[in-house]
DNA sequence: ATCGTAAGTCAACAGTTGTTGATTTATTCT
DNA sequence: AGAATAAATCAACAACTGTTGACTTACGAT
């Protein structure tokens, strides 16, 4: 990502910064078995004996790329029930947040993985922790646990139809924008109630 | 899968079935690529080379196991808008009929290996043509569209954290089991008006 | 200025993968 | 029974994967 067109100079954590940033694209648009070590060392301008050098291998590198980025950016911030079926309504229907757009991308790095062996046990254990269990815990209740699986599934098929069936029907021109926020915070209430 | 104890006679249109049915179970659980040749040819009891033979590689085995089979079993009965969120909750929730077990079976396969790039184009055609479309039409309205990608988000949410993410808090036991039902046909139909 | 250490490069490895050609075996028709 | 055809096998290919070891280069401290 960032080559400088003069003389590149030997810093280890900026090109450990380059192959991770590397990765991260390659990543959101292919399978992990799909993602060659030697793609990712090319877009970062690195050789590829560094990666496995750097992150003992492939799948160190991708356990770094998942978790790293999705620690402070997932479902941290304590949101209320009430307000849960208008914030994950943004996040699936609006885009230009800067933060909203990388949380995005997580989830479609993790769901163009999840079915590979090695990656899906690195996937699983972070939706779990730092997804389904907060999530649950903001719900509520006994039924919280399959309240939080019910959003999640919404929120998980809307991901696949868009970045991985490609279907992307939901509008997002301005005027209806707004229309389609409203219809999946109905959607997400919908959940939470019925 | 038919693999007697006798003597195996040839027969080019069994062994074919076999070599189906072998794939069928192997894409069921892994993704495209990670899915071997070999490992289907074992199953099968048969040799790797057959495979390429009769159905032109792995590209087009998967496309006969996904297409020939999802044909009959998929959406092709006329539902009324009705009684579509009863249909479709009972899809999700219960998994004793033969029938929608298939069903699930092939969203399964469906969803695991949609993220192939080779797979991928296959799929999409597929869901396209004989889900999405014969859904819309079902719905009907300049909305029908839309509201059958909702629809099937849903659906294909539910499959990916239950086969893929292995997170699976759906309730089965028999009593809740009814309750489960009702819970989904209540999503599906908010899906459709809210 | 020089030595030591860290950063980066090169080449090759062992293991797969899907696919193809030549060959052998079984079946069917005359 | 014998020839012709289809079915199944064997072996090997070429391309690719992630990973490792030995080597070279640049940097910073003494």
């Amino acid at each position: 990502m960032e080559r400088s067109s003069t003389i590149k100079r030997r810093d280890a954590v900026a090109t450990r910064a380059s192959i991770l940033a590397a990765a991260h694209q390659r990543f959101l648009r292919e399978t992990y078995e799909n993602v060659g070590l030697r793609d990712i060392a090319g877009d970062a301008g690195v050789d590829v004996a560094l990666i496995s050098r750097y992150f003992g291998g492939k799948e160190g590198l991708f356990r770094e790329v998942v978790s790293d980025e999705a620690k402070p950016h997932l479902f941290r911030e304590p949101k209320s029930i009430d307000e849960l079926p208008g914030f994950l309504a943004q996040l699936v229907a609006e885009d230009d947040d800067a933060d909203r757009h990388h949380r995005m991308e997580m989830f479609v790095i993790m769901l163009r993985s999840a079915s590979s062996p090695k990656a899906g046990d690195i996937i699983r254990e972070l939706v779990n922790r730092d997804v389904l269990e907060p999530l649950a815990g903001t719900i509520g209740g006994d039924q919280g646990e399959m309240r939080a699986n019910m959003l999640l599934a919404i929120l998980m098929g809307v991901g696949v139809l868009r970045t991985i069936m490609k279907v992307d029907n939901f509008e997002l021109d301005a005027e209806e924008g707004a229309e389609c926020v409203e219809r999946f915070r109905c959607l997400f209430a919908a959940a939470l109630t019925c």
